[in-house]
DNA sequence: GCCAACGTTGGC
DNA sequence: GCCAACGTTGGC
C-alpha cells in the first residue's frame, strides 16, 4: 500500500466538510504532476488531509475508494481525480512547522515543494506523522 | 523549441 | 498583502 498528501484550503473544503460528507471526489487539480500522483494511487492507500494556508497543518487520514477518473469539472479533459473516504481524524494536528522541524521529514515534497497539491509520503514518514499526531 | 510574460499557489 | 517558486501560454 502505498502513502500520500492532499492539500485543501479549509475555506474552500475543509476536513470537517469531509468527515461530515464520508466521500468525496478530489476535483480540481490542475497540474500534471499532482494530477500524475492520483493516476498512480491505488483502492486502499491511505493519504493525509492538509490544510494549506489557513491552518497549515495535517488533520485527517483519508483512503482511496474509487480510481483516477475523468474531473467533471475540467473542460479541456485533460485532468482526472480520485475519490477519498475520510478515515479519521489525527488525535492532535501535525503542522508544518512541526514537519520543518524534523530531521527525517525534510524529504517530503511539502517541504521542497510547496506548491504540488498531491504528494507521495514514504511509509517512514507516514509512520512518524501518525505517531506525531497521537495515532 | 525557446523564452518572456503572465498567472497561481501557498508560506510568511 | 507580499512575494518567491514554479507552471503555463503564446509569439517568434
Amino acid at each position: 500500500m502505498a502513502y500520500w498528501l492532499a492539500k485543501s484550503e479549509p475555506n474552500v473544503w475543509s476536513w470537517e466538510n469531509h468527515v461530515k460528507k464520508g466521500v468525496e471526489c478530489w476535483h480540481s487539480v490542475r497540474n500534471y504532476q499532482a494530477s500524475n500522483n492520483m493516476k498512480a494511487m491505488k483502492l486502499g492507500d491511505q493519504a493525509f488531509f492538509y490544510h494549506s494556508n489557513i491552518g497549515r497543518e495535517i488533520v485527517g487520514i483519508m483512503e482511496v475508494v474509487k480510481l483516477y477518473y475523468p474531473d467533471h469539472t475540467d473542460e479541456t479533459g485533460r485532468f482526472g481525480m480520485v475519490d477519498f473516504k475520510a478515515i479519521k481524524s489525527l488525535k492532535t494536528p501535525v503542522t508544518l512547522a512541526q514537519i520543518k522541524a524534523h530531521p527525517k521529514l525534510q524529504n517530503m515534497a511539502l517541504v521542497r515543494q510547496s506548491r504540488l497539491s498531491v504528494s507521495p509520503v514514504t511509509a517512514d514518514e507516514w509512520a512518524i506523522l501518525c505517531k506525531l499526531g497521537g495515532l
